[in-house]
DNA sequence: TTCCTGAAACTGTGATCACAGTTCTCGGAC
DNA sequence: GTCCGAGAACTGTGATCACAGTTTCAGGAA
C-alpha cells in the first residue's frame, strides 16, 4: 500500500472525481471550510484518500463555479471572501431566480413532495433547537432544493445551485456569530402551503420572504463583521 | 518531433488550458462547433496543437458552465442540443441578467466606452453587409459584454458569459438558416445613446429590446426547425 | 445481400512523474 | 533580539502512461 489513509470512504460507485466534487461541495455549503482559508490539490486528495488527479478535476469545476477562487498572482487556490459587493449581487441573482423555480414547481406539486417536505422541516426544526448549524444548513438546503427540482427547469436549477455554492460559506460564518436562535422557519410552513394548494405566486411570495429575511440578516452581518 | 501539429499558434502566454479553454469558448460562442456533434479530449488537443491534459482542465470548466455536456452513458463529450424548454429558460434568465447590467453600467459610462461601442458596431454592421456570421457574432458579443463589464458587477457578469456561452451554438444555427439579412442593429445605437446620456432605464430597455427580438427569432427558429 | 462476430481504434479516467515558481523555515550574522 | 538568506517543502501545470469500457469496422457465414 502506497500512501492512501483512506479518511473519507467517499461513498456511491460514481467517477471519483464526482465523488470528490460532491465532498467539497458539502463542505463548502455547509462551511466546514472557511472563507479566505486556502486549501491545495495535495492537501484535499490527502484528506479525502485519493489521488491527486480526480481532486483537480473537482476542483476546476468549482472554480468555474466560483465556490472557490484562484489567486492570479500566486495561481494557489483559497476559498472566496465574501465582500458586500458580491453579497449583495448574490442577493439579487437569488431573489430572482428561486421565487422563480418556486413558482415553476407550484403546479407540479403532488403529494410525495409535500411529505417529503415537511419531513426535511422536521429534521430543520429538531436541528434548528439543538443548535446543530451543519444541521439546519443541510435541511435547509435540501427543503429549498426539494422544491426547486420539482420544476423541471434544469438550467435555472443548476444556476441556483451555483448561487447557493457560493453564499453557503458566509451564511455558517453568519450564523456562527449570530447563532441559530432568530433563523426563520415560519416562512417554510407558508411555502408549503402555497405548493399544497398549487398557487405559485403564493410559493414564490413565500420563498422570496424566506431568502429576503436570511439575505438581510447576512447584510447586516457583514457590514458589521469584517 | 514526437506528434504535434501545431495547427492553432494559441496566442497569448497565459497558461495553456486558459488558452485552450478560450480557443474552444471563441469556437462555441461563434457556432463554429455545432450543437449535438461529439467531441473528444484527444481529437480537440491534436486540432489545437497541445497536449490532452490542458484539454481535459479546459473542458471540465466548459462542462462546469453547461457550454459542453458528457453522456451520462457513455460519458462522451459533447455540444448540448437546443430544446425548446432549454431556449426558453436561457432567454428567461438574459432577459432579467443582460439588461440589468446594462443598467448599472449607465452611470458609470465614459467617453472611452461610447468610442469603443461605436467602433465595435461599425465592425458589426461591416460583417453584416459581407454576410459573415462569424465577424457579427464577434462584433455582438463584443458589444454586449464591453458595457456588462463597466457595471463592476463581477458576479452577475460571469453568469451572463455563462449564458451567452451556452446559446452561442444556436443563435449560430438560426443565423444560418434565416442568414443575416433581418439581425437588428439599430437597438444598439439606442443603447449607445442611453449610456451617453447615463440613463439607466433606457439602457436597460434598449438591450432588453435588442435581446427579445433576437431570442424571439430563435424561438421561432428551435420550435420550426429540428 | 444481410447478419453477426471479433479485433482494432477510440473514449474518459486515474496515477505518476518532472518542472518551475512561490512560500516557509531554520540557522547564522550582526 | 532582529534581520536575512539559503535550502527545503509545497504549489499548480503539463506530459505520459495504463486501463476498462465503448464504438467502429472489416470479414466471414448464412
Amino acid at each position: 500500500m502506497p500512501a492512501a489513509p483512506q479518511r473519507v470512504p467517499l461513498a456511491d460507485s460514481t467517477a471519483i472525481h464526482d465523488q470528490v466534487y460532491e465532498a467539497i461541495r458539502q463542505r463548502l455549503i455547509t462551511g466546514r471550510i472557511a472563507p479566505g482559508v486556502g486549501v491545495s490539490l495535495r492537501s484535499l486528495a490527502a484528506e479525502l484518500g485519493v489521488s491527486p488527479m480526480p481532486v483537480r478535476d473537482a476542483v476546476r469545476r468549482l472554480v468555474a463555479e466560483r465556490a472557490l477562487a484562484i489567486n492570479p498572482a500566486n495561481k494557489r487556490l483559497s476559498v472566496p471572501s465574501l465582500t458586500a459587493g458580491r453579497l449583495e449581487q448574490l442577493s439579487q441573482a437569488r431573489l430572482w431566480i428561486e421565487p422563480e423555480l418556486a413558482a415553476r414547481a407550484a403546479p407540479l406539486a403532488d403529494e410525495a413532495l409535500i411529505r417529503a417536505l415537511q419531513g426535511i422541516d422536521a429534521r430543520l426544526d429538531t436541528a434548528l433547537a439543538a443548535g446543530d448549524v451543519d444541521g439546519y444548513m443541510t435541511a435547509n438546503h435540501a427543503f429549498h432544493f426539494a422544491i426547486y427540482a420539482r420544476s423541471g427547469a434544469d438550467v435555472l436549477l443548476s444556476m441556483a445551485g451555483g448561487l447557493w455554492l457560493q453564499i453557503g460559506p458566509f451564511m455558517r460564518v453568519v450564523f456562527g456569530r449570530v447563532g441559530t436562535g432568530s433563523l426563520p422557519a415560519d416562512r417554510h410552513a407558508e411555502a408549503i402551503a402555497a405548493l399544497k394548494a398549487r398557487d405559485a405566486q403564493g410559493a414564490r411570495r413565500a420563498i422570496a420572504a424566506d431568502l429576503f429575511e436570511g439575505m438581510d440578516k447576512m447584510r447586516v452581518a457583514v457590514e458589521a463583521g469584517s
